[in-house]
DNA sequence: CGTTAGGATGAGAAGCATTATCAACAAGCT
DNA sequence: AGCTTGTTGATAATGCTTCTCATCCTAACG
């Protein structure tokens, strides 16, 4: 019975990350967003901020979160991963602004729906989907066009 | 009359890209495909075929036929710029395989009412969006599980 | 058909985000 | 307190993409 094993961890029991004080800043960091940022933006926030958190710790964290569920992730115009603490953990979309990085949740049920009924009608398996409206925030608008109006 | 200006080109008329046996080899190697690719990988598949492109000028092509929309192009999970030729001009998305990036395309006009009316219910402006569903094709779901069904 | 101006190309350097290394450190446990 | 092992920081390394610039070639013109 449970050959060569420790008492607990039957199978593959993931290890859960320590708690350090790196690891709390960035969650700390993440919790006076409401926007999403690169990893390199929530490394300078945190650096003003006066917590010392490397830059290369700073992708380790937010890789592990992301891979853990506890952030979502997607990608920006350039490519690049951009991070924000989910504040829903069911799947959901956004409506995020390309200008100052501010982001709506969206659930869409008729989309989850549309989605899964396409890929099976093609035979597809293991699917899943991006699905994120990108566009100007209110504020931004107003912010670029104070009063004219043609 | 039209001082200082060319004959032709009022106010700015966009200079056509010249016919090179570079673009020609491009557009010839993306007709021969119907998968997305990376730049990488299409400088590799022209190369393979004899047809001559530096890296450099399969980047700046491909780039070039994108901003004129002439080929689709997204993202795929590391974040990397794919590229295909468009076989309808229209607004669309892709169904598509991620693991021998084989695609199908897609025209979903209640996805697209849905993610204007959900944009202009929160203000956003200079919307636009990206709904792409990743997968598994038929055929390489059989060829990862050949006759084993447990 | 020869000339010519300027866009296009190739080869390599440069830029940049992300990842890998590895010694030093500290969280958690006994 | 002492030990074990996951974490961190500084830096090197990787790899994709862009930039530079001398050279080449397309397109237009005489
Ligand atoms: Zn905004
Ligand atoms: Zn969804
Ligand atoms: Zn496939
Ligand atoms: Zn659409």
């Amino acid at each position: 019975m449970c050959p060569g094993g420790t008492p607990r961890a039957a199978a593959a029991a993931p290890p859960e990350p320590r708690v350090t004080k790196q690891r709390v800043a960035v969650g700390d960091a993440l919790d006076t967003l409401n926007d999403f940022v690169t990893t390199q933006e929530l490394h300078r926030l945190m650096a003003d901020d006066g917590a010392s958190v490397s830059l290369a710790t700073t992708y380790r964290i937010l890789q592990s979160l992301a891979d853990d569920g506890l952030v979502d992730v997607l990608r920006n115009g350039d490519g690049e991963a951009i991070y924000r603490r989910c504040s829903v953990s069911a799947h959901h979309h956004h409506l995020l602004c390309r200008n100052c990085g501010k982001a709506v949740e969206i659930e869409a049920p008729a989309v989850e729906a549309w989605a899964a009924k396409t890929a099976a009608t093609h035979g597809f398996t293991s699917v899943n989907h991006t699905v994120e409206i990108f566009g100007i925030c209110p504020e931004c608008s107003a912010a670029s066009q104070p009063a004219t109006q043609p």
